[in-house]
DNA sequence: GTTAGCATGTAAACAGTTACATGATTGT
DNA sequence: ACAATCATGTAACTGTTTACATGCTAAC
């Protein structure tokens, strides 16, 4: 998916300016399908107005600079149908701090403590946002993706908060330099203690 | 994050080709990371040799063509750790499959059912992958990963399952044709039935 | 006999980001 | 005084992908 979906998507739901479909693609609602920074959405906006898929009206305001407000077409709907239609590529997760925790026996407990929670303050963070994102939903539309997200991100906090301590243990007892009374840093010989679920 | 430190994380587990390197980014247990095909996982490697943080010894194999296998020194590990110091980056989640959900009034159910189980069929399809990794991991050894990505995906899934025909229903009720027993498609008017948690 | 897998590497193309340029308003 | 928000847009850059080139083996 591209930037240009991205945005006849957003357009299929409200009119927007470039400037709120970035705002909506980094923060709100829709920040979970591509990043898209102004360099990128700009001239998508501009080709989909050439192309005919979308409209623009030009918004004069006092004091802050004009707007220039896009609306979808039947063209732009057919359009991204069409894109809709086809299956749906799997889903990217992608995450540094997994990598962080893969690699625990290059860091210190301190080090390990800080990464995970700035996670946890992180994923806390993203579940407020997604929660906050239900009061902006017309009653009874779409929730199901609401609860979907909740659901997820519930369950990864639980687990976080139920294992953070387990997680430092282990990452001291691999930890490189860690070799107090002796138990050392031959990995494999340690057993992590049994993870609540 | 990029295929640089990317490289250098798999290669401070174990030696490693390119071609090595590609697979387990893409389909091993480093694919949680960065996605990195042959263009650009092979630059990487060249440089990283170019700056001595790695070393590579040739493999002559008979019949197959020749392997350049890459070993991490000490130099390597320092920089590594250096990357990991810093604070992680945000998860990164991203899914077709909601981005079709948020749109289901532009699509008929038959098109909806078939992204759902798309989605269904490859959420399955990871988390058979995430357990058939475990074999793969040491006694002991950061099972604490598994067991966090387990927990996840099975969450997920658990509620997909729940709630696929909860979900049909929903786009039943939204979709621009549907207009069976004249309760049409005004957005906002239809009440989605609770979800199941 | 054709596809898939192993294995390396390059060049062209592309998507997207970063930084810049501009300028008024509002809040600290 | 300074930073942030609103608002548009471009140019340079970067990182990554795609497609190509090569060639041998094993499986279907």
């Amino acid at each position: 998916m591209n930037v240009r979906t991205l945005c006849l998507a957003i357009l299929h739901h409200q009119d927007a300016t470039g400037y709120e479909i970035r705002k909506l693609s980094t923060e709100g609602k829709y920040a979970y399908f591509v990043d898209a920074s102004f360099g990128s959405i700009y001239p998508a906006l501009a080709k989909l107005e050439d192309e005919g898929l979308v409209t623009c009206r030009l918004e004069h305001q006092d004091g802050k600079p004009a707007r220039k407000v896009y609306s979808i077409n039947e063209v732009g709907r057919d359009e991204l149908r069409l894109n809709l239609k086809e299956s749906p590529t799997p889903d990217v997760f992608r995450s540094e701090f997994l990598l962080i925790g893969m690699c625990a026996d290059l860091l210190d407990v301190g080090d390990m403590e800080r990464a995970l929670d700035t996670h946890i303050a992180q994923v806390e963070a993203e579940q407020i946002k997604i929660n906050e994102m239900k009061a902006d939903l017309p009653e009874g539309e779409n929730n199901w993706l609401h609860n979907y997200g909740m659901t997820c991100m519930n369950t990864q906090l639980d687990w976080l908060r139920a294992n953070r301590e387990r997680i430092l243990q282990y990452s001291a007892s691999v930890a490189r330099d860690a070799d107090k009374d002796g138990a050392g840093s031959q990995p494999g010989a340690i057993t992590m203690p049994a993870a609540a679920e």
